[in-house]
DNA sequence: ATGCTGACCAGGC
DNA sequence: TGCCTGGCCAGCA
């Protein structure tokens, strides 16, 4: 069996937190804190924020739909970046009220197994 | 080693 | 509603 010599952690960590969110649907979103905990990390958001951030421009991963606890995209100091990744969020339906704000409850993903796109709430 | 930064966050006012 | 604070911890100078 191939254990895990020298984990190191880092490159562990990075798998975990891209395979979580290449699991986030199309249309929804997850806040950074979300997919720490869902990568086993609870309490490191930061560590979640850092992996996007290195992501390569090819890179399939929908980091998009990273956004963060208040429903917003989270600057980043380029200001052409936070319009692209709304407009890709736009594009694929995810809706922002006047003051940039996503709806959590109702646009938030909900990685409950049985609900694939599950919008909690009818409508 | 030490100190600071940061695509974060929950809690308190 | 928004600002501040303390907590978190992996990189980097």
């Amino acid at each position: 069996m191939r254990r895990r010599p020298a984990e190191s952690g880092a490159a562990e960590h990075r798998r975990r937190i891209l395979a979580v969110v290449a699991r986030i649907p199309r249309g929804r979103v997850a806040s950074y804190g979300q997919v720490a905990a869902l990568a086993g990390l609870p309490g490191r958001a930061r560590e979640v924020g850092r992996v996007l951030a290195g992501l390569a421009e090819e890179s399939r991963a929908p980091w998009q739909r990273v956004v963060n606890a208040a429903g917003r995209v989270s600057p980043r100091g380029l200001f052409g970046d936070e319009a692209h990744q709304r407009r890709l969020l736009e594009a694929e339906g995810v809706r922002f009220d006047s003051r940039g704000r996503i709806d959590l409850d109702r646009q938030g993903w909900d990685p409950r197994p049985e609900s694939p796109g599950a919008r909690r709430r009818g409508r």
